[in-house]
DNA sequence: TTCCTTGCAAACACTTTGCAAGGCC
DNA sequence: GGCCTTGCAAAGTGTTTGCAAGGAA
């Protein structure tokens, strides 16, 4: 048995490879830009918008342009390696996929929380079979005001 | 004991009313236009982006605007009559406030079932109140696809 | 009569796209 | 070398805002 089964979401490759194989499969090429977009955006962990990931690939490379993030991250949504997510404030923001949680908003000072609850996940599963539904994925969001901000 | 008790959310007003009081309490006038949307907007139970309910508006009053339907939504919005919602499609959708209810969302289709599951929202108050939130609301959305697109 | 509201069009913010130059295979 | 990708700038979204004319109180 090896390290990776100790994650509750089981990946089974990396996210390079899915991604070299993606690309393979349609003749698609690997880059310089992409792959620093790549590794930026899992550095960071995921949560970022292309404003603040343009800016982290821009560290290393000055002249990366927003096209190419927004170019890069349809890609790694359409291979299954990002998830778009959108809270409530007009940008997209992009999470590593397999890394799925749930977010728990400061309407105050808009920090996010993560969280993962898998009696609610059970349920979800059979709420959407209860209405003939293959279920794929799904948010949550919960918004409050959180200890700091309630004082 | 009257009707609105038999609503798992009371209603303690109608919305024309709280709308009527929170214009009123900071000196805006009530029109024709914001009548009509308003009225619209219940009338089609929610659930609308602005191109919708300006079409079902137009059909009333075709001089109608599109930043007029925008604006008065922020009213209604603000007032806690309606709720702005998000799904991935780059619009914002409202709803009817105390309507609260989460979403299957079929992916083929776009087809929007709602639910609600007291199981789920119990759980969510202790997940929130576990990290020192106060819960003010939420948003569920599962995706998947339905029964009729599978086939 | 006083402000608020409206419709229009221009402005906006975020995202996508066309194109010519550059780069991977 | 062929074709994909890039950066740039222009075009597209959905939404917001400034302004002069119109309307509610």
């Amino acid at each position: 048995m090896n390290d990776e089964l100790r994650s509750r979401h089981v990946r089974a490759e990396k996210p390079e490879r899915i991604l070299a194989r993606y690309m393979a499969d349609r003749g698609l090429k690997s880059t310089r830009q992409r792959s620093l977009i790549l590794e930026t955006f899992f550095n960071a962990g995921g949560h970022l918008n292309v404003e603040e990931l343009l800016a982290k690939v821009r560290e290393e490379d000055s002249r990366v342009s927003a096209a190419t993030v927004y170019r890069t991250m349809k890609l790694l949504t359409e291979s299954g390696i990002a998830n778009a997510r959108n809270f409530g404030d007009g940008q997209t923001r992009f999470e590593i996929a397999g890394e799925h949680h749930d977010h728990l908003i400061c309407t105050t000072c808009g920090r996010i929380v993560e969280f993962e609850d898998e009696g609610i996940e059970a349920r979800q599963a059979e709420i959407a079979r209860a209405h003939g539904f293959t279920l794929a994925n799904h948010k949550m969001e919960l918004y409050g005001v959180c200890s700091d901000c309630a004082r």
